[in-house]
DNA sequence: CGCTCGCGGCTGTGATCACAGTCGCGCCAT
DNA sequence: ATGGCGCGACTGTGATCACAGCCGCGAGCG
């Protein structure tokens, strides 16, 4: 018996652990629109050479996350209104199916983690903390979606929320909250009383929510 | 003035265009499912090195077009009926969306040209040609989609036909169809006669009914 | 004082190389 | 004859290097 080079679940090859690093940077808000990167500065921060560093940063690319400018010089990118629109309305199809689908898979122990978490919600909101409440946002509805059972449908919406990432955090930023979202709770009311309608009103009321604050 | 080095609107680079070629083949169903590719030969295939044919491989892994094993190895993926099925529940949503925001924008050459395509469809498929019905039903829904004005939701919709790929071609491969489309038909219709609820339920039906078919 | 030209450093790209893991085929022992 | 084992060829990974293009800053000129 030996000991195995290899942890299972994730952190495989070093492209990946960069990948990841830097997913998680873009989707929590972490880096403003339009701040730039460089593969060596990247690389000299994980630890590695160049060429993961180059694969991390063309797949985020290919997945809207980053842009990259016709000379090859990468940056998070500033989206335009339409896109936003866009976006959002992806967000508004693909979460309501999800949601859709686990509603009847939901029980009593899901509803617990989900109002657990819109505490922790209030909590980071009062604080000003903007990352954390991004984080903890998206935490609240991979947890709802993850009981769908659609992992492709998941992964489509999370690209949706990558590609959103850097322009959440400006929102939010400019944006002085102190009170938690009020459709989360419709969210789990609707969860608890097994209203498929309402709960498809909720989720899509949610996810519109911050596109209107844009138009502003 | 002087030559430009770079054709604005596609090819730049090397990886592009392995990324291109082999996008191209898998979304036309030129690849079985389960095929097995390697680096090296696809980068001799296409005249280049690794570098280029494994950041396009990468690629298209994390689009979910091709699948790869723990060790590395590269192979189109088999998906599992579970999977076709959010994939095509995606596919309709996507879709219907597409359409539906196309619709007010679609005049007579935008029909004209639709039809074109389901001619030349019929053609095809009197011929018994699995990938060029594939490629000229992937024609004729983009040409719909384009008039929607909406990138991000038309390149989510690539990315979903991607991965159906190769299962396609299985699909249409051991199918003997003798007869094009019969909602490509109710789609044309509906565009003609602007009928919104006519048209989301054409276009749901002819992504569907593919889906019916692998029951079997 | 302001504009423009040029150069130096820095950036991404692609090829090559060294290495570790893996798969498969053939050989040998039973 | 058949099963197991070991070796060899092959695969992906990551680092390094050479190169071409771009950006910005400073000097020189009008």
């Amino acid at each position: 018996m030996q000991v195995q080079p290899r942890i299972p679940d994730s952190a495989q090859s070093a492209h990946d652990k960069v990948y990841r690093g830097l997913r998680t940077r873009i989707l929590h808000g972490q880096i403003a629109p339009g701040a730039a990167l460089t593969l060596r500065g990247i690389g000299r921060e994980f630890g590695v050479s160049m060429t993961p560093a180059r694969e991390a940063v063309q797949r985020l690319v290919a997945e809207g996350a980053l842009s990259m400018s016709s000379s090859g010089r990468v940056a998070t990118p500033e989206l335009s209104n339409e896109r936003i629109e866009e976006l959002a309305a992806l967000r508004a199809l693909i979460e309501v199916e999800l949601a859709s689908r686990a509603l009847p898979r939901a029980h009593m122990a899901l509803i617990d983690r989900l109002q657990a978490i819109d505490h922790h919600i209030a909590d980071v909101v009062s604080n000003r903390d903007a990352v954390g409440y991004i984080r903890a946002n998206l935490e609240f509805h991979r947890t709802l979606y993850l009981r769908a059972q659609a992992p492709a449908m998941l992964a489509m919406c999370e690209t949706v929320w990558l590609q959103l990432g850097p322009t959440m955090r400006a929102l939010y930023g400019r944006l002085r909250r102190t009170e938690p979202p009020q459709y989360h709770r419709l969210i789990v009311a609707a969860l608890k009383a097994g209203d498929e309608p309402g709960l498809r009103l909720a989720v899509r009321s949610d996810v519109t929510q911050g596109l209107r604050m844009l138009a502003s």
